[in-house]
DNA sequence: CATCTGTTTGCATGGTCTGCAAGTTTGCAT
DNA sequence: ATGCAAACTTGCAGACCATGCAAACAGATG
């Protein structure tokens, strides 16, 4: 039997996990998260202390729980693509489409940053998941362009060039506060300027248009075949 | 009175906390960090525990205070710098400079890649110090190319760029086993590759030679400042 | 020397993490 | 349905960690 696709435990344990992490979330935006315990947390999610740690490893790790960013989707994206084309304007295509399809995930993941401003223990851990995207979308390139990530210089810094490009276009984005449909935009904004070598001093689009005919960021990723 | 530039008080500080450091870097060596306590590198360094903790503020810190990486000596030499030609170029020089004449400090840097392969709890840590050193970078270029690093996305790339580039640098100088001499040749190639906008496949030099003629690394910055 | 300030230390408290064993629920096959 | 096995929850215990406080101590200063 399928049950549904997914067996009623499998069902369960998702959702003690996000009850968890929204309890966590919740009481972190009320209180802060210095003055939560695990103790309140586990109180308020309905289960005991001890089950909160079979679910997270640290509040934190529960608070950052509660947003599904779903990068790692794209990542999985990417993996399954036959390779084509520069790899940047392919990331770039299948970030700006994510962010156009997913715009409540990209909400919330840009709502941690202003989690961190007043949690700063948060940063530790939203850094170490770059990080591990970091490292997981530079393997892959390593095997889709035939160099080797632990030897050439290419993989890791293209892996780490898309990543700083999503995680600045968030972090603007979220200080700039949240406009509409801009976050598209600054994405691809952001990769042109990584594929472009950073020109000095060209300025970011600003809020709107989102679309402006005379600087067309179609121009994305001839830059990246230049000897 | 100056006491000889400083007083016996704060000498004996600085001794006590490279002790500590010290400490805490052998016994992880040796035994894991997961293995040690605060007690035992407290016992190690003949200080109390509560010492410790005056001193840092958990092991990880402890066994990254043993590292001075120095790089933040080379962020103040740019702050200090007036700004003329591209930033990234400017990096480039500056970090270039900074490993050839400071061998042992980058050798050190490069062995946290080694002791976070066996102990990877030290990684959240490292990762925080690199996004520290970006959002400096990052609000000193907004200051010096007129842009805002809060609203503008030029800065923060440019900084995670840089910063990028020397990690991932260090990461693979690290893995070839620290060639002698390897390193200042694998930072240019970065910020070269950096600054042509990734160029697909390019493969980065191999170990030797250092210099090869028929790919100058005098062609960084050419790019950026294309439109 | 006398005093003032900053450091070390022990102690106490509250919080976190993990293993273990007992009890409960679910999955599955009879 | 019934029963068994695997998985999940829970309480408890033990080790570790972080921090405030106050007393003792040592360097600085005059």
């Amino acid at each position: 039997m399928d049950m549904g696709r997914l067996g009623l435990r499998e069902m369960k344990k998702q959702m003690t996990r996000k009850t968890i992490a929204d309890a966590a979330l919740q009481l972190t935006e009320e209180k802060g998260l210095d003055d939560v315990t695990i103790d309140d947390i586990a109180r308020e999610a309905f289960v005991s202390p001890r089950t909160f740690s079979n679910y997270f490893a640290s509040k934190e790790e529960a608070v950052l729980g509660a947003f599904n960013l779903g990068v790692d989707q794209v990542l999985d994206d990417f993996s399954s693509r036959r390779p084509e084309g520069p790899p940047l304007q392919t990331l770039c295509e299948l970030m700006y489409d994510y962010a156009r399809e997913n715009p409540t995930q990209l909400r919330q993941a840009a709502q941690v940053t202003a989690l961190e401003l007043k949690n700063p223990s948060l940063r530790k851990f939203r850094v170490e998941r770059e990080v591990e995207m970091i490292g997981q979308l530079s393997y892959r390139l390593g095997e889709c362009t035939g160099t080797d990530a632990n030897t050439d210089l290419y993989p890791s810094l293209v892996a780490a060039a898309a990543i700083s490009a999503v995680s600045a276009s968030l972090a603007i984005w979220s200080l700039r506060g949240l406009p509409d449909e801009d976050l598209p935009g600054l994405i691809q904004d952001a990769f042109n300027m990584v594929s472009d070598g950073y020109p000095t001093q060209r300025r970011t689009r600003p809020t709107r248009p989102l679309r402006n005919p005379s600087d067309p960021p179609q121009d994305l990723g001839i830059a990246a075949d230049r000897p």
